[in-house]
DNA sequence: TTTATAAATGAGAATGATACTCAATTATAA
DNA sequence: TTATAATTGAGTATCATTCTCATTTATAAA
């Protein structure tokens, strides 16, 4: 999906919920899908002040939500405190494994785990609405 | 595994680690072994300042940190921002389902996903040391 | 048992990420 | 262009957890 495509299909998110088009809102999604990055929210707050728009800390916050709740983008707790924050589109589900030792985050894929996930969840009559399934220890590169 | 043999054992790794043995220290493996429950430090703080011992939170949470360094409790992380804490004494290694409705917790082990798990750090030279998978949903309770 | 002392404790302050408040600003529909 | 409801930003609040440091205590040695 190009960039343009994606930033109008924002826009019209942002409409179809009845919230206004902002250069603040803008400037996060350009930010955000920039990389395949799992950006701190500082980080986005940062980069958008230095070279942009002016925004605020609370902004980015509220951006971030909107980005998730719309698809946009996943929020990930990596268990340190900070949540990050990845672009979702074009991107297939993925889970992480995440150096101990140098934070380097490493993207996984396993369809048969999701399938057994599946069938766990509905051995226990679960609905299964989301996962956390990351890997922790020592890359390649640390040891 | 008698309470008594876990509290002589804690006891020795109090010891071992030179670390002295009080009677907070005592009062907090006593209240996390109580049950198989997903205890919040404010809890155990709650119940041991209720029916026995002072003791400070900043005490429960020192204890807390020596009794799964010294592997005797599971510290989770289930993305709520606060710690959970679980016996890991005659506890086999499970994961958890967590229902988004009512915050029940269930445990779930399969092997299959844990050799999965193994290979596909192998595939990438990455030295596995942790690993969280929780899933999240509605619970059968819940539907 | 008493003593010496290093470790542990507790009360409250500090921290740090994130959420909230509300007056001022701005996007948007008419 | 205007009216107005939504958005923004600066700073404050929150909340779990950690830190500080003076006081207390467990423990080893005498």
């Amino acid at each position: 999906m190009t960039n343009n495509k994606l930033l109008s299909d924002f826009k019209d998110a942002l409409r179809k919920e009845g919230l206004k088009v902002t250069p603040q809102r803008i400037a996060v999604l350009e930010e955000i899908i920039k990389n395949k990055g799992h950006r701190e929210s500082e980080d986005v707050y940062m980069a958008i002040k230095t070279r942009k728009t002016h925004v605020s800390r609370a902004t980015v916050y509220r951006t971030l939500d909107i980005l998730v709740q719309n698809g946009f983008a996943r929020k990930l707790n990596l268990g340190d405190g900070r949540a990050r924050y990845e672009p979702k589109i074009d991107s297939p589900h993925h889970d992480h494994m995440i150096c101990n030792n140098c934070g380097k985050i490493i993207e996984f894929v396993n369809h048969e785990i999701e399938k057994i996930q599946e069938e766990i969840a509905k051995h226990h009559q679960f609905k299964l609405q989301q996962h956390i399934h990351q890997l922790f220890g020592i890359c390649k590169e640390c040891q």
